[in-house]
DNA sequence: GAATAACAGCAGCTCGATTA
DNA sequence: TAATCGAGCTGCTGTTATTC
């Protein structure tokens, strides 16, 4: 249903009810039909490519097999728009992440004085740039108090491993950008009565905050330390998992920090940012 | 030389993130 | 909320290595 509600064009374009759907003969004709239309209308590719999706979607929730919705005259069509969309792999430098770091560092010492959504901010960059969690990750999870200062939080992974995870945080010896620094000043702000309250209660609101506000809130960090508009947050994770890498972080640290499936090709593919320059360096000396 | 195993790489699809 | 962009898993395919 969200994907449907996501794509009003793929709704009008079979404007059926359920009985006319299940009656369809041919469901590849029409999705392979109304993806040509789009491409005379000058829809983009990525429309027309999440367009099929959801009619297929549709399709299939009525009970249709998949080879009735995935013919080789559709894959033909579909050949175009996903060719265009394949990402062009750069190689480029990505900002460092110690410039956040920096950022939280010096935030720390006046915590007290930040406004909440700036203070919001900072704690989900420390958790983010020290789990490598997905800011949907970070907003659904639970934090819970463990001895000698640690902090234990709970979150479902809908992408990547498809399981409950929960990991702890332990106090690193930089306690100013630590993660357990940044949820207990957090939870120090709210009063006694909204200590239980849930760990993005806004007390100034009275309601958990929402995940579009909290994706300003660290937008407002990232912008405050100069950092490109244009970057989003899931870069913080790419930022993380690039320092670590240069760092030296072996190949089974980084599929175990990352928590991807298949970790090798996608750290590689979207994550290490780190430029080739000191590859060429040493390969260009020789006897 | 054929059969099989192991591997790498890519395409397709789905869903998270962002923007207007 | 609609539209778009982008990340990442699954499964397929072609290549290389190994065994028979």
């Amino acid at each position: 249903r969200v994907v449907l509600e996501q794509r009003g064009l793929a709704t009008a374009a079979v404007n059926k009810s359920r009985e006319e759907l299940l009656r369809v003969e041919d469901p590849e004709v029409i999705i392979a039909n109304f993806v040509a239309y789009l491409g005379d209308e000058q829809v983009t590719d990525s429309s027309q490519t999440n367009c099929r999706t959801a009619i297929s979607m549709l399709f299939k929730l009525q009970g249709f097999p998949n080879e009735k919705l995935n013919g080789s005259a559709l894959h033909q069509i579909m050949k175009k728009p996903q060719t265009a969309m394949r990402k062009d792999h750069k190689e480029e430098l990505l900002y460092n992440l110690d410039k956040l770091l920096r950022y939280l560092q010096e935030k720390n010492q006046i915590n007290t004085t930040l406004s909440e959504q700036e203070h919001l901010g900072c704690t989900v960059i420390s958790i983010m740039a020290f789990s490598t969690l997905r800011l949907i990750e970070i907003q659904r999870k639970k934090a819970t108090k463990q001895e000698n200062g640690a902090w234990t939080i709970q979150t479902s992974k809908f992408k990547g491993i498809s399981y409950d995870i929960s990991l702890t945080f332990r106090p690193l010896s930089n306690k100013s950008v630590c993660p357990t620094t940044w949820i207990s000043s957090w939870l120090a702000r709210r009063s006694k009565e909204n200590r239980n309250k849930c760990l993005w209660w806004l007390q100034s609101k009275s309601k958990e905050e929402t995940y579009e506000q909290m994706s300003k809130a660290v937008h407002m960090v990232m912008n405050a330390e100069g950092i490109n508009k244009k970057e989003t947050v899931t870069s913080i994770r790419k930022a993380s998992m690039t320092k670590g890498i240069d760092q030296g972080a072996t190949k089974q640290e980084s599929d175990r920090f990352s928590k991807h499936a298949d970790g090798s090709g996608i750290v590689q593919g979207h994550y290490n940012m780190n430029l080739n320059d000191k590859i060429r360096e040493r390969l260009s000396n020789f006897e």
